[in-house]
DNA sequence: GTCTATATTGTGATAGAC
DNA sequence: GTCTATCACAATATAGAC
């Protein structure tokens, strides 16, 4: 199995399963015991579907990136504004966060990136340019029609912003509050409104 | 042993190879045997200092918040403009990321909170807790001073800037790149400058 | 697709000698 | 402080029956 895409409904269940625990724990804190236990099969039953455990991540990653796109694309047909637009960008994660503290399944995987197989890395990566891409373009309408300002590039911009983002998370499991990463994001994206 | 400067000179070698671990793996990423092997002893050994794999992470995190502390008190003593110092203290992260992109030790473990002993999340929390507070004291006495912005209050740049400082680090590692987080915080800093 | 049974290795941890 | 020996258990993974 290479493709997301191609997963049966029982597979789909195992990658529902892993997801949940990833955004929780991260790649090295669950297993497939774990798994297994929580949709109520044995573990062997999941290496029939995924042989190895990073295989099984490649394909979490590849559907949650695949997921986080549609998303995207639903904000441009949603929101003409850029400052809006962005705005509503830090709702999806604050969404998740909302969820028992759920990190952003790249950004947590993002911090274990030493631990992981270079494939997953990729997909990793993958999906942090799709987001930085998305923001950029965002930002450079924002600048284009007066609504952003110009003081940095988008580029420069939108790495700052997916950062303060990923960075709430962090710091708010750390501190074990329920402050939501929406609030740091929203506080830059209102800084970055054109004067 | 409770206090980090109990510890012997033995114990100490075992601080720090588990605190180079931590940076670059995680808590759910290294072993005692990794410990062992990084500094030419056996597990039992370690066990002999600290008789648990918790017990050891907290006083890696209550040695390194002490060190930590120590830094920005050297902060406050060598810069007195703002702008300056909230740089001096990126670079700070910064300087470690650059070997071999390590991450901050309460950063990773923050994204692994949920995988923590509860004692040791509390040392999580304090050393982020300490950073916030000193970024809020030099942050008010830039906007006393002038030497930047009164947007938002000191408490709101400071989460912002040190969440901008994690999630870059994060961002990096994710994306395979050797981009010092300093630049991402740096653009935030200057968005911060008075007018 | 799922299971039982098993292999193999790794992990945190303990007992007790030196 | 360090070691050898060992424990109990959990991890990823495989073989093969149903």
């Amino acid at each position: 199995m290479r493709q997301f895409s191609d997963i049966t409904p029982a597979a789909s269940r195992v990658v529902d399963a892993a997801e949940a625990l990833i955004a929780l724990h991260g790649y090295n804190g669950f297993s497939y015991d774990d798994i297994a236990r929580a949709i109520g099969i044995k573990k062997p039953s999941i290496h029939h579907h995924f042989a190895t455990k990073s295989e099984l991540v490649r394909i979490v990653v590849q559907r949650y990136a695949h997921r986080f796109g549609a998303a995207l694309a639903a904000l441009d047909a949603a929101h003409a504004d850029a400052p809006a637009r962005l705005s509503a960008y830090a709702a999806l994660f604050a969404h998740t966060y909302r969820r028992d503290r759920r990190l952003c399944v790249c950004g947590i995987l993002g911090a274990e990136a030493e631990s992981l197989a270079p494939d997953v890395c990729l997909e990793v990566g993958a999906f942090f340019q799709m987001n930085l891409d998305w923001l950029a373009r965002s930002i450079a309408q924002g600048q284009r029609d007066a609504t952003l300002t110009a003081r940095l590039t988008p580029a420069e911009h939108a790495t700052t912003l997916l950062a303060v983002l990923q960075g709430a998370m962090l710091l708010g499991r750390g501190l074990g509050n329920d402050v939501s990463p929406a609030v740091a994001a929203d506080n830059y994206i209102d800084g970055l409104r054109a004067p």
